[in-house]
DNA sequence: ACCTGAACACCGTTCAAGT
DNA sequence: ACCTGAACACCGTTCAAGT
């Protein structure tokens, strides 16, 4: 019997890094306020001491998943490959955070990180591309996560039957490698990676 | 008082078409089946014999969006634009297409349809390309139609005030372009169009 | 062939009240 | 500062039964 043992008691940090949990468990159409409160022993309505409202919870989880990306000074194929690498590390990540970002007006570390990565490299149109790079990254990437996630849950709808994903790594690569345009030949060499 | 005059009798074209008038006036987000039904005079139940499930109906509809593109010998940007618009021509298209999407393994005809155009105009790694360009176009249309509608109804919540939307345009052509590749020189030539 | 009526198992959100 | 309890206005889906 210490002075305090009443067991859920809460706050926003708690709060969302149980919500990104049970997002990786039960997918975003499951992920609903009545169970992230289960999850935490709580009644739902505990919740909206904390957000409020869900797109407010659903927010803070997208900006999570995107503070991953580090603007080093990496090309931009690998700053390319680290956003979709951030997208793919949570279950449904790039639905989620392509549903939230139409709000964020040009302020995300992602498009930041590549127009950095577009300057390194000696782009033109440098603002313009990194919008670009970063509208291809979250369509592609919100296509994969859906196909990947229907693939392991069985039904297939379309043609042929199993590398069907093969390809789509080289789609990625060669749409960022296009959208980032003629190298002006004096930046950084390209090396050769097998 | 004929013989038959029971008011709602329906199949599933006059469903269809009345759910995709309704989530042009109140939004993807609040197209239930049960308003879908109010609608046409009928209970919710009702349109479980037309169609198995509400994702059912939702890919019905996405169908009917991109329907319209037409595979003419057009260039690879008026038919990226065709494929925009089309998505444009009803509130939420972009994303009802996108979420619906990831089943139709390069069936769609905005896929075939750029395909065809990227050839015409001697294009490498053709079928590459074309599904990069989707992924664009889909990933792209989505944030733009999501920014007009939070545009429309008030609350912004980022830096600059006004023309916001105005360089997306520029994007667009800008993205497709670059996704299109180097032209091989002897294919259709570029007419300039003000 | 197409629909009703009733039920089941859920939703997000608000708000007075508790501690 | 943080949560409960109860309510409000909704969801998608199933299924026996009607016509």
């Amino acid at each position: 019997m210490s002075p305090e043992h009443n067991p859920a008691r809460h706050d926003r940090e708690s709060v969302a890094r149980t919500a990104l949990a049970l997002l990786d468990e039960v997918g975003l159409a499951d992920l609903s306020m009545r169970r992230i409160a289960g999850r935490l022993d709580v009644q739902p309505s505990a919740l909206y001491w904390h957000f409020s409202s869900k797109q407010e919870l659903l927010a803070d989880l997208a900006d999570r998943i995107t503070a991953i990306i580090h603007g080093t000074g990496a090309g931009v194929l690998t700053t390319a490959r680290s956003i979709r690498d951030a997208l793919f590390a949570h279950r449904d990540g790039a639905e989620l955070v392509l549903s939230t970002y139409a709000l964020r007006l040009g302020a995300s570390p992602a498009q930041s990180a590549l127009a950095r990565a577009l300057e390194n490299e000696g782009a033109t149109d440098v603002e313009q591309r990194a919008v670009a790079i970063l509208h291809f990254i979250l369509g592609h990437a919100t296509l994969v996560q859906q196909r990947m996630h229907a693939d392991s849950h069985g039904a297939l709808l379309g043609g042929d039957e199993n590398d069907v994903t093969a390809g789509l790594d080289r789609v990625f690569d060669l749409g960022v490698t296009a959208l980032t345009g003629a190298i002006s030949a004096a930046a950084t060499p390209p090396r050769d990676r097998a």
